[in-house]
DNA sequence: ATTTTATTTCGATAATTGTAGAAATATCGG
DNA sequence: CCGATATTTCTACAATTATCGAAATAAAAT
């Protein structure tokens, strides 16, 4: 992944709307969800999700089909699996363990 | 964690320079940079740095420490973990059974 | 064919964010 | 105390992003 591809995913995920779709979106499982349905349980005008649906779209959070009129939106779990990779690439030089400092619960495992 | 904080670490992380510093820090481990050194790495100047990083820290995704003249900066590994579990909160409505759908390898378990 | 429903594209305005020089603050060494 | 080094705060301008009504497109029902 480049960076700019990461810049545009955290992007998506940096405004409170958009952060909320992508939450539902997660927690609504592969089928999705339609547009109309995302737009109503945040109370966001149309056009305006729309253009949020397809910023996320585009930073490859979510994935989109027709099915009749509607259009179902779901969240791209292999894409935020490759954001995450890209993030937290070489975490600590590759040495875990170097993470654990101390008393404090950090640590590379937790987290890469 | 509350939205409102989560939308200000990824957008911490939405833009190319910091987005470059966060991952420095993650790479360098537990005992930080010095906020010149980041600079001169990214060939940043240092007020803009400066402004860079305090972003980072507001969003709780560094600490920072004066040493001496120097200001080391560190990555905060419970922050990100933090985000990342507020952002994968109830995956497929706890059931990563339902991501496994078809040949794609797309899993719960892969991301959360 | 025409109407209804679902969603997107256009366009204009409002609001937020990034940039970097200059000045201010903090720490150290002589 | 004074000069050098490290970093931040101030300020102003440029650039990007969010918002949403109106018009356009797409698919289905009558």
């Amino acid at each position: 992944m480049e960076a700019a591809a990461a810049v545009a995913a955290f992007g998506a995920l940096a405004q409170e709307t958009r952060l909320a779709v992508f939450r539902l979106l997660v927690q609504a499982g592969p089928d999705g969800v339609t547009a109309g349905d995302i737009a109503e349980a945040l109370k966001v005008p149309a056009s305006t999700m729309s253009h949020h649906l397809a910023t996320i779209e585009r930073a490859g959070l979510a994935t989109s089909r027709r099915e009749s009129r509607s259009i179902f939106y779901a969240a791209d779990y292999e894409g935020i699996r490759k954001l995450l990779t890209f993030l937290m690439e070489d975490c600590c030089q590759g040495r875990p363990e170097l993470c654990g400092t101390g008393s404090t619960a950090q640590s590379c495992d937790t987290v890469c």
